[in-house]
RNA sequence: GCCGGAGUGGCGGAACAGGCAGACGCGCACGACUCAAAAUCGUGUACCUUCGGGUAUGUGGGUUCGAUUCCCACCUUCGGCACCA
């Protein structure tokens, strides 16, 4: 896939998968299990304490009277705390002590049992064991409360230099590296990694621990209470429960009405629609109702562009062959602010089409490419900061040409960029000046060779103001054409080459360069040649397509510039036989030379002595280096 | 704290693969046209200078004949994630 880095790490880090082992810890005087996930079985020997969620469900069974009061209100203040104010609030760590006990399974210690709102109960067993020794959130934690923090594992070097010493090293924060494993009975010694797998096995064996994986997905509300939706296809009903919509009935269409209100109950709108959601049941043929509540937005905007292109098929998804021909989506142009969940969420959608054989391919984007936010006095645009820029408004002070020109031009499209009023100004008078060239010189049919000889046949211009552009009786050289043939070619070259490369600005800018060069010609040869001004329309046409197609039409042609063929270049035609080099001593420039292309090393390096201020930069001096870099560059070093 | 992007004139930005820093546009100044203005067109526009030149791409080093570009360390700033065991 050809996505930017940052957003397959940022759905990677969302998916969140992560090896580690599931391992059971006996509950002291009762029937009770508690388990727990862990990257780190290496360091079991290191825990003194078990901690659990406020939420979890074991915390009311192993409670003792004494503690009762205090876990109670504990657990009340902590779910009061919404998740919003437990990442904002101070991270310093709070809990209690339940009364109770577990049992470490691989040394049989007792392990006092805690309740602390650092454990999540949405994250792996909603349950941790306590190794301070080797996990910063759990050395402040007995920090907090005292608790022993022994070390179970010591560095690498340490230990290969003397392990009884550096089992014996006093730990003051947590050391959360791999090392080798120390107080650790029989797995003494061990690396981490090894450790990792032989607690994992031998636990395994007693039936107290595996290996697991984990993810940090969370569940997703996927209803809404609203009409305008993907009607959820299952019956409520009152003797079968939910009834899922039989196939050959879906899908589920939304009732036509006149108007749809909320409810004001706090159901969806569709509640109150009764012939619709009224219907009788699948299975006993009973009384029943429809889910009333719809699908979010981005249940149809994972796999919508499969629709697309074959949108009234009544027997499949699409049709394989349009498939194979359309999908899938080449490039993806959106903003960054998709990437974890539309995106992630139409490959999760493109995966299952394919693993059932809907679709032939399992990723539904090619190449994804973020553009930038434009923000305007330093910050987004929002109706609440008052800081919007309304693109009617320009378009109808510039037209949309303008406007769309002026975002192009505005930075590259891959990073953010500040709005400023003036710059679509600039894009306007562009426009403009594109309007006149083309205009004063459209029903000229001009060829490249008889630009100014042709000039006199332009008798009747286009009309209104245009008609009146000055022109220079001249006659233009066969080798002055030539000039102006290779800027047609740079320009298609440059345009084309941006263009593929996105750098959308670049493109604007040598579109810019064409048409000054153009208006530079006119100025010495008072005409310009038609194909000069249909590659200027053609490649205009993707950045400003009103004006293009006009001034297109305007040059005599009746098909629409959009199905023309782009412009084709020769990059032979865009070399220059003579061409301008700086020439350098100890690196700083000291003038320039002309030399004709593919001149010899020597013949250039003589020219070179002879620049600009370098004589007097050389004489007295001893050359010790002449540096050419053909069509670049020529230094010479002194001493 | 971790991860990622960005620092270049008055402003937005350009520079292919290490080779004339500032393309293109905005702004500004002056000029042409005009009774005048607008529009348009032209010229100029990094900084300092003893007019020879010198200094400049966030800062400090390094590599190189030559660095905006490559390497090391740091500063600033904008995003994303944030107790994930």
């Amino acid at each position: 896939m050809d996505w930017p880095e940052k957003v397959k790490k940022m759905q990677a880090d969302w998916i969140g998968r992560s090896y580690g082992s599931e391992i059971a810890f006996h509950v002291e005087g009762a029937n009770d299990t508690i388990t727990v996930f862990t990257t780190r079985a290496d360091t079991l020997f290191g825990a003194t304490y078990m901690v659990l969620a406020p939420e979890h469900p074991l915390v009311p069974r192993i409670i003792t009277p004494d503690t009762r009061a205090a876990v109670e209100e504990y657990v009340e203040r902590a779910l009061a705390r919404s998740s919003v104010d437990r990442m904002t609030l101070t991270k310093e760590k709070t809990g209690a002590f339940t009364g109770g006990y577990a049992i470490n399974p691989i040394n049989g210690r007792r392990l006092p049992i805690w309740i602390a709102d650092y454990v999540l109960m949405d994250y792996g067993t909603g349950a941790v064991m306590g190794v301070p020794g080797h996990d910063e959130r759990d050395f402040e934690f007995a920090t907090a409360f005292r608790l022993p923090i022994p070390r179970v594992i010591a560095p690498v070097e340490a230990a290969r230099r003397d392990i009884e010493k550096a089992a014996a090293m006093p730990l003051d924060h947590a050391e959360t590296d791999y090392g080798v494993m120390v107080n650790s009975g029989g797995f003494d010694g061990m690396t981490s990694e090894e450790g990792k797998k032989a607690v994992t096995e031998k636990l395994a064996k007693d039936g107290m621990g595996r290996f697991t994986v984990n993810y940090k997905m969370r569940d997703w509300v996927f209803s809404r209470q609203r009409y305008w939706g993907e009607p959820i296809p299952i019956v409520h009903c009152e003797k079968c429960g939910e009834v899922g919509v039989p196939e050959e009935d879906l899908p589920v269409m939304l009732p036509r009405v006149e108007r749809y209100e909320p409810t004001g109950t706090g159901e969806s709108p569709l509640a109150a629609i009764s012939e619709w959601v009224n219907t009788t049941c699948p299975k006993c043929g009973g009384p029943a109702k429809r889910e009333t509540n719809t699908m979010p937005q981005w249940a149809g905007s994972c796999w919508y562009f499969i629709r697309y292109i074959d949108p009234n098929n009544g027997e499949q998804l699409c049709d394989p062959a349009k498939a194979d021909a359309w999908l899938p989506v080449d490039l993806y142009v959106g903003g960054i602010e998709h990437a974890v969940l539309h995106l992630l969420y139409s490959r999760f959608y493109v995966k299952f089409l394919y693993d059932i054989g809907a679709i032939g391919f399992d990723e539904p984007f090619a190449r994804l490419f973020n553009q930038g936010m434009v923000y305007k006095d330093g910050a987004k645009m929002s109706k609440s900061k008052g800081n919007v820029v309304s693109p009617d408004e320009m378009v109808e002070r510039y037209g949309a040409d303008s406007l769309r020109l002026y975002e192009l031009f505005m930075g590259p499209p891959e990073l953010d960029s500040e709005w400023n009023d003036s710059g679509i100004e600039g894009m306007y008078r562009f426009l403009n000046r594109v309007w006149r060239l083309v205009n004063s010189h459209a029903d000229r049919r001009v060829s490249a060779t008889a630009a100014g000889a042709a000039r006199r046949a332009s008798g009747q211009a286009t009309g209104g103001a245009d008609a009146a552009a000055p022109v220079a009786p001249r006659r233009a050289t066969g080798r002055a054409s030539a000039a102006l043939e290779r800027e047609r070619h740079r320009a298609a070259m440059e345009v084309t080459q941006r263009l593929e490369a996105f750098k959308l600005n670049t493109a604007v800018s040598a579109l810019m360069s064409y048409v000054n060069a153009l208006n530079d010609w006119v100025d010495e040869n008072g005409s310009v040649d038609t194909a000069s001004l249909e590659t200027l329309a053609r490649l205009l046409a993707p950045f400003a397509p009103h004006i293009a197609e006009e001034l297109w039409q305007r040059l005599g042609h009746d098909e629409s510039v959009f199905v023309v063929k782009w412009p084709e270049y020769d990059p032979e035609k865009v070399q220059e036989d003579l061409v301008t080099l700086p020439v350098q001593v100890n690196g700083k420039l000291r003038g320039t030379i002309q030399v004709h292309r593919g001149a010899p090393e020597d013949e250039v390096l003589a020219a070179a002595r002879e620049a600009g201020t370098v004589v007097r930069h050389i004489t007295g001096k001893q050359i010790v280096k002449e540096i050419y870099a053909p069509g670049k560059i020529v230094n010479i070093v002194v001493r």
